[in-house]
DNA sequence: GCCCAGGGAATCG
DNA sequence: CGATTCCATGGG
């Protein structure tokens, strides 16, 4: 990657693989908004970006360097060599078709609190939906930064109670976003840990929470921790398997189970070759 | 009205 | 144990 300052902007160029339509909209992060034809609004921690891409540069616009290298660079996986590990999939036809398709999908290192409460909400529940609820539970218990929110804090949600929780319309899932709001605070769950566990104890201890299966687990380490061989397996990817991965995932995913997830997850959803099935 | 959605808890056999 | 049922809400 090289990275240049030009007026206020940051320009960076020669990062393989990273099409910011295809990573931002593939149901990994829900708050990202289109704002023209290659550009995207959206907020990360505290910091807001309006971003655009024109071919092998992506520019961030109106951003400082370091908020670039304290926020930015990590969301965006910069340092992973995506195009290496695409190109490892292509020994398997169905990831070849898949990573073809869709090129240029990375797994967004989020924050790990919102991505734990995101995908508590997602769960029996769908795409357009997740995102009306976690933009009303950051507009209600968010910071305000400009026209936009930022995700809540624990501090910010500590004290809530399913009642105030309502404004979400989550339904059933308020009292999973509640207990996991507590365990953390209390640190009976304790989300510094977990990043530096095995992977099966963190699974375990994400797991305490109520609402919090192996799905929203997985999902929690992949997005909101990095662990790119974590595996969630939801009814699209559940599908998969059964349709092409009878004998289970192939050997060329090992170690990044998740971003091959992430690409036949898309790829399954959204391709023609699977109109009405 | 029915079915489904990036599931999981509670309950049943 | 595995299998079934219920959980809120909204769109098709």
């Amino acid at each position: 990657m090289t990275c240049k300052i030009k007026n206020k902007d940051i320009v960076i160029s020669d990062v393989k693989c990273l099409d910011l339509e295809n990573t931002l909209f593939c149901g990994q992060a829900f708050r990202w908004k289109k704002t023209g034809e290659n550009t995207y609004h959206g907020v990360v921690l505290d910091s807001v970006a309006d971003i655009e891409q024109s071919g092998n540069e992506i520019i961030f616009k109106n951003m400082s360097i370091e908020c670039f290298e304290k926020v930015w660079k990590k969301y965006f996986d910069i340092e992973r060599d995506y195009e290496k590990i695409v190109k490892g999939f292509t020994s398997d036809s169905y990831l070849k078709k898949a990573t073809e398709e869709y090129y240029g999908i990375r797994i967004l290192h989020q924050q790990s609190f919102e991505a734990l409460i995101s995908f508590i909400i997602s769960q029996n529940n769908n795409i357009p939906r997740i995102m009306g609820i976690i933009e009303r539970l950051c507009e209600g218990f968010g910071t305000k930064i400009g026209e936009d929110y930022a995700f809540p804090t624990l501090t910010q949600l500590e004290n809530v109670t399913v009642e105030d929780l309502s404004v979400l319309r989550a339904g059933f899932r308020a009292k999973y976003i509640v207990d996991a709001v507590q365990k953390i605070k209390n640190k009976e769950v304790d989300l510094e840990k977990i990043s530096e566990m095995p992977i099966e104890d963190a699974r375990a201890e994400l797991m305490k929470i109520k609402g919090v299966g192996a799905k929203v687990a997985e999902c929690t380490l992949l997005y909101g921790f990095g662990r790119v061989e974590a595996f969630p397996v939801d009814v699209w990817v559940k599908r998969i398997m059964a349709e092409m991965y009878t004998d289970g995932l192939p050997e060329c995913t090992k170690n990044y189970e998740g971003i091959a997830q992430q690409y036949l997850f898309h790829w399954r959803r959204n391709s023609s070759e699977f109109k009405d099935k």
